[in-house]
DNA sequence: TGTACATCAGTGAACGCGCGTTCACTGATGTAC
DNA sequence: TGTACATCAGTGAACGCGCGTTCACTGATGTAC
């Protein structure tokens, strides 16, 4: 066993890294986090890990192929924190939406370089069938939730299709991270609220129009 | 007055261009539409316009002087498009509400690249004033239109804060265009129903919440 | 437990390339008289 | 109308730089026996 703090140390004692992968990708989140996902180059990456330029080649077929599995990863995290937000929807359908839109901006600003990775990758992401797989899984919560607030709707009224509502509001989440959130970019707008206050504020306003309420 | 069709040709029949700024700003245009901002270097720009690399220093002190210079204009004609689609609130302030969001996406479909430079330029844009003063004259729009809104709703209830109607609004249209409408990016959905109709379907519920109806 | 060997994950030098930027220059245009 | 001149908007050659990528290599690790 090697001497080692609980985090990795950047400057190695040994010719191999032990765990280069992961260490680029935390050396690419935060270039992305500063620059934006394109802002850097793939020697970069290499010097920021503390490692020749040839070293990431063993890892990953070109820069492109590292911000995929950062998105991808991104989407995992994504996911495991909406679906513990929605906790089944309990208390109720509303509130949990409610929560899940927090967690929604909370991921946005927590981990604005993956969230940047996953939104602006800057090249098609499509290509990779586990970063899809992931990603569908992030918005299933979504519909999930959706699905179950819009079978507790009132009795009275037209049952609003659930698909429609988890688009509107995935919309309305990405708009006001997109926004208001964002990275370093500089294009934020001053407001008034929160933007945890004006989304939940929206889907409030949203939910109550179909018939859905807090218990 | 020299021979010219209705669009200034591509290849020169004299040492000055004419019309260069113009030249590189369609240029670069095309290139970002291809693939986005960031996507494409000064020098490419050059080529694409038929002229040496030097030559755009010129007009512009560098490739994000041309981008925010791009994204300044697009905001100019995105606002005007959606003052229009406002009409001044006719025929009733909902519907001109409904057509100020579809003028939205109609600009981000037809101007993706134009769309892209005004929200994800890469850098940030603030620095030039012209440029936020144009963003703030789009945004006006909305504001307005959330106001004449409000103005109208139901005596009964209290009245909705305009500002913030007008950016749940905002947030719904961006999230809808960067989500299901953005650049050749691959990161399109595939959905029962066009990006419009979720559009108007989002925003009718949302007014009907308000209090605000068709007349 | 020790040894031989295969495999792995790094090095560092090298390459060709395109970019950003500058410079002195030059062709075209506009204007004063 | 003609001429001289200032200004403008382009050229093209040159530079240093960092990038992407490859290659033969080498140090470390794991494993078969």
């Amino acid at each position: 066993m090697r001497f080692s703090t609980d985090t990795p140390r950047p400057t190695r004692d040994s010719y191999h890294h032990g765990n280069l992968r992961e260490a680029l990708m935390e050396a690419a989140l935060r270039l992305i986090a500063e620059r934006g996902p394109g802002g850097f180059s793939f020697a970069e990456v290499a010097r920021a890990a503390g490692v020749s330029p040839a070293a990431p080649y063993r890892h990953f077929r070109d820069r492109n192929a590292l911000i995929a599995e950062i998105a991808r990863l991104g989407y995992e995290r994504f996911a495991q924190e909406l679906e513990r937000a929605w906790a089944d929807g309990r208390p109720d359908p509303v509130r949990a939406i409610e929560t899940v839109g927090r967690a929604y901006l909370g991921f946005a600003r927590r981990e604005p370089a993956a969230y940047a990775a996953m939104f602006e990758p800057g090249f098609p992401l499509e290509e990779d069938p586990h970063l899809l797989q992931a990603s569908e899984r992030a918005f299933g919560v979504l519909r999930k939730a959706a699905e179950l607030a819009c079978d507790s709707h009132r009795s009275q009224g037209v049952r609003p299709p659930p698909l429609m509502v988890a688009l509107h509001i995935w919309a309305l989440c990405h708009g006001i991270a997109a926004l208001f959130i964002g990275r370093a970019d500089g294009n934020r707008r001053r407001m008034p609220m929160t933007p945890e206050e004006l989304l939940e504020a929206g889907v409030l306003i949203y939910l109550q129009s179909l018939g859905l309420v807090k218990v």
